[in-house]
DNA sequence: ATCAAAAAATGACCGCGGTCAATAAAAAAT
DNA sequence: ATTTTTTATTGACCGCGGTCATTTTTTGAT
């Protein structure tokens, strides 16, 4: 069974890829149509089809793409030791995931791994997310009574949940950071009196 | 300014309304075409979009009356007093929100209210979800150092966090209930040492 | 009863994501 | 170099959600 792969093939993906970054830079993600890819991309709708199974699994690497970016940034920096010094050094990730409503609806949808066989971008990124998150907690200021693993889940939970309000009109009174800030401060430094 | 609503208005719309739902009792949700439903209803296609902004608003009007009936049925139990009681408490639920990834899907989606002036069917449901909780919480076997509202908010996260792995792949090999469990522990009963 | 205005229903039509049998191009076999 | 086989591309076509000018029905005024 062999299956070599034409450099053709490589070529017409690389240009699908920019006309979809041109398309998006232009417009946003939401706006894009899977016509005018093609047609700046100068290949026939079919042949987008051949090289991704559906619009949303373009959408999924791009977006991922900018997400591991984030990532690598936020790594760049200096270890946060508290609640509030963990929240400014997500930022970066938590602002890009925020900053397009269908943008959010998508991570949303594919941060889960269908199968196990394919992790999808999205999907290794909420991994790395609470790996990373994980690695801090080992060494900052916070409650030792769970494991840091754990910790960094309920960050996650927090942060989606805190994410998910931004959108909710009932709620926006109240800003992301602010939100986040009182969970965060319950979730890793309760104060709570023996019985 | 005057706007009649003739009793026809009244008729149609329950005639889809049934079409409907008989249309997911036999296929699902995710299965629901307008086309079926219009055709069992005995109108046209765009008299369906006069009485619906779209087809999501059908859905969510169908989900969000199922999602109330859940929530009447556990306010009808006896009050929880841990966690543990909660989790089962609010099983109905839980279970009803993961009957189906299409169903779990737009309720995330519409989960938030777009505007103040409409807070749609599940958003009010998410709102239901906290006061309900919070009301728990008051008089739970809980920690005491935050209130009993934040502690319900956090329930949610934890609860939504649980529910979207069990969508995933990665996570599968820890059932919902456990997982639930063990941040709802961690939650609402930290053992910290003071320092 | 008659007629004008408001409300509701209609269905042809459109946009857009996605399919697939036919075709073209590249790689392998001769 | 020629044929065969594999791999890529094509574009007409389909499904389905959603629109809108037109028609039908209801209502309220005379």
């Amino acid at each position: 069974m062999q299956k070599t792969i034409q450099k053709r093939t490589l070529k017409t993906r690389a240009r699908l890829f920019t006309a979809a970054e041109a398309v998006i830079e232009k417009n946003g993600y939401e706006a894009l149509r899977v016509d005018e890819v093609v047609q700046a991309a100068g290949v026939a709708k079919g042949t987008f089809f051949a090289h991704f199974r559906d619009k949303d699994e373009l959408m999924e690497i791009l977006i991922g793409q900018k997400l591991v970016a984030c990532f690598d940034q936020v790594e760049k920096g200096p270890m946060p030791k508290t609640a509030l010094e963990i929240i400014d050094a997500l930022e970066p990730i938590h602002s890009f995931m925020t900053s397009e409503r269908y943008v959010f609806d998508l991570i949303i949808r594919y941060s889960g791994a269908t199968a196990i066989a394919e992790i999808g971008p999205i999907a290794m990124c909420f991994e790395r997310y609470v790996r990373m998150t994980a690695v801090w907690l080992e060494s900052a200021e916070v409650r030792g009574d769970v494991s840091a693993d754990l910790l960094a889940e309920g960050v996650q939970a927090f942060a989606l949940q805190s994410m998910s309000l931004k959108y909710c009109a009932l709620h926006e009174s109240q800003s992301f950071r602010d939100r986040l800030e009182v969970y965060l401060n319950a979730w890793l430094n309760p104060i709570v009196q023996k019985t």
